[in-house]
DNA sequence: AACCGCTAATTCCG
DNA sequence: CGGAATTAGCGGTT
């Protein structure tokens, strides 16, 4: 019986006949169920391991802490990585001993390897995007900078990170020479670091080359990659998300997403012109880690005809005003605001009320500033928690404070990012600091936040400089991998050390989403690289963590760090680098 | 609803 | 036995 899922192209034209389907599904939902039970008995263990790394959700939404890390399985065997079959370079990257060498021999053959690919003709990745929003509503006017503010950071007093380069390189001089570039920083980049990706990466083979330095002694680090490589990988692996769990979990998420949708638009009054659901967040981003226990959707009401302005001066944050009378959130409306804390209790009854029909699930206590209204519901030990997040979606340009932002054009491409920007950007009822703290006579809990949570994961999905990255033909590429890297290792060091929770998995993804600017092309990101990969991407983490400034990736003006104490980045600097000093302990 | 992409897991095969 | 090929199944698009 050939799965529903996704036969083969060849046998996709099996005959089904409806009610033979029909009953194979039936059957195979028996098998299932069976099959899952099957998997349950035989490792117990896995449930009861349930790492559940207490994750590192992005600030927008909660935090609940989850349980304990207890070592997830480990892969019976350490030393490779099996990596999903049918990708050759994958497959190299397998033995890690090996692999280095076979880079260095092999390095013609990578290169030839990637010429069929990227002649390979592949659809375009996104001319339906644009269409739907050409109304009149847009005007170029998205593309008048107005009053850009002037980034006030810290960038003036940032210094290079110079000893840290020479401890750890482990790399070329191309990697010394951006460090040195960076003393003369370019005021875009935080962390000057790669702004020679651009030139170094002309001719692959001549780069490859010199990543791959024979001896690399000058450093009390000097590390060979295999050690590294092996740990990764194994930590890698040991991240995996279960199938079995995922699919418990997406049934779970899936049954009551479409209830609570179902009830809005039948049973309520403000936001029965709810939109589909937008499911966000590292689970849908395929970043997520070791288990699939949080889920964030966000519900998103249409709002036509607002007048929106910034509220505070680093353009995150925005009062909301609604022009048109006949709105049905017209009774949220208070002194020509419209109040985020009101919609959000109201939108939290909504979801209570409906929750109810769903015994196993629970309503948790409300955050203060919190824009979410978490779920949680338990399943085989397993605690699975849904941030169920209210948003306005507004289909209008973006906002000025957002013309710096998206720095995408050399790696992702000016059309690509232009299609972004046809794109409409959320709101949601996100607010910082006392509530009641007034601005210009509106109410700090009455603000939105701004959101681009669905460019985020469309970066994250299509994240490669050439169309094919990671595709079945393509070339694959390590930044997912490098991301769930260093997600796992900050909610590791959160662990150990709460004094660390001010920092959060978004810091993370923004960090990497700045790397991704600097090292655009694919070839900066070989599967085969990754311990490389990982480092420098480490190193700019550091890097902002030392001048205590991590730019909003769509508003820059926005200091991500902002609310930490520099001492507190500092020490989690210090950390990080004890850890990629000695092989990463952590991930032991 | 059909189909495709991605990822995990299992089976196949030299 | 290890790696390649297949299967499985969720998510997303058209």
């Amino acid at each position: 019986m050939t799965g529903r899922g996704r036969p083969r192209r060849a046998q996709s034209s099996k005959p089904k006949s409806d009610n033979v389907h029909l009953s194979e599904e039936k059957h195979k939902d028996l098998i299932k169920e069976q099959k899952l039970q099957e998997r349950e008995q035989k490792k117990p263990d896995h449930t009861g391991e349930k790492p559940s790394v207490q994750s590192t959700q992005k600030e927008t939404t909660t935090t609940h802490f989850t349980k304990e890390i207890k070592s997830p399985r480990t892969p019976k065997n350490d030393l490779k990585a099996p990596v999903q079959g049918a990708r050759p370079k994958a497959t190299a990257a397998k033995s890690p001993a090996k692999e280095s060498e076979k880079i260095q021999s092999a390095k013609p053959q990578d290169t030839t390897k990637d010429l069929p690919k990227t002649t390979k003709a592949r659809k375009c990745r996104k001319d339906k995007s644009s269409e739907e929003f050409l109304e009149v509503r847009r005007t170029p006017e998205l593309e008048t900078p107005k009053e850009i503010t002037s980034i006030k950071t810290a960038e003036a007093k940032a210094k290079p990170l110079v000893e840290f380069a020479q401890e750890t390189q482990t790399q070329p001089q191309k990697q010394k020479d951006a460090r040195n570039d960076s003393t003369k920083s370019t005021k875009s980049k935080p962390c000057p670091g790669r702004t020679k990706s651009q030139d170094k990466s002309t001719e692959e083979p001549t780069k490859t080359k010199p990543e791959r330095p024979e001896h690399t002694t000058n450093l009390h680090v000097a590390r060979n990659n295999t050690a590294d490589d092996s740990i990764l990988y194994t930590t890698l692996e040991k991240l995996k998300i279960k199938r079995n769990d995922r699919a418990n979990a997406a049934e779970l998420v899936n049954e009551i997403k479409k209830h609570i949708i179902k009830h809005l638009k039948q049973n309520s009054l403000c936001f029965k012109e709810v939109e589909e659901p937008l499911c966000t967040g590292s689970y849908y981003e395929n970043v997520k880690i070791s288990n699939p226990d949080e889920f964030d959707v966000m519900f998103p009401i249409p709002v036509e005809r607002v007048k929106i302005e910034g509220f505070g001066d680093d353009g995150a944050f925005y009062r909301v005003g609604l022009q048109r009378d006949r709105s049905p959130l017209q009774r949220f409306q208070e002194r020509e605001t419209l109040s985020a804390s009101k919609m959000l209790d109201h939108f939290r009854e909504e979801v209570k009320e409906c929750v109810k029909a769903l015994p196993e699930w629970e309503v948790t206590r409300k955050k203060k500033g919190c824009p979410a209204v978490t779920l949680t519901t338990r399943r085989q030990s397993v605690t699975i928690s849904l941030d169920i997040v209210l948003c306005l979606v507004v289909k209008s340009s973006w906002p000025a404070f957002t013309q710096e932002g998206l720095k995408i054009d050399a790696w992702l491409g000016t059309k690509v990012k232009r299609d972004f920007k046809w794109k409409p950007f959320y709101l949601v009822p996100k607010y910082e600091g006392r509530g009641t703290v007034e601005n210009a006579g509106v109410l700090a809990r009455d603000v939105w936040r701004i959101s681009f949570s669905h460019i985020e994961k469309e970066i994250l999905k299509n994240h490669g400089s050439e169309k094919t990255c990671c595709e079945k033909d393509g070339e694959r590429c390590c930044r997912k991998d490098c991301l769930k890297l260093l997600k796992h290792l900050l909610s590791l060091l959160k662990e150990k050390d709460p004094s660390f929770d001010k920092f959060c998995s978004y810091h993370a993804k923004t960090t990497l989403l700045h790397v991704c600017c600097s090292r655009t092309k694919d070839s900066d990101w070989r599967a085969s690289n990754l311990s490389q990969c990982f480092q420098l991407l480490l190193e700019d983490f550091i890097c902002h963590l030392e001048k205590g400034v991590i730019h909003n990736f769509f508003i820059p003006s926005q200091n991500l760090l902002s609310g930490v104490d520099q001492r507190r980045c500092n020490s989690l600097a210090r950390r990080i680098r004890e850890e990629h000093d000695n092989c990463f302990p952590v991930f032991k």
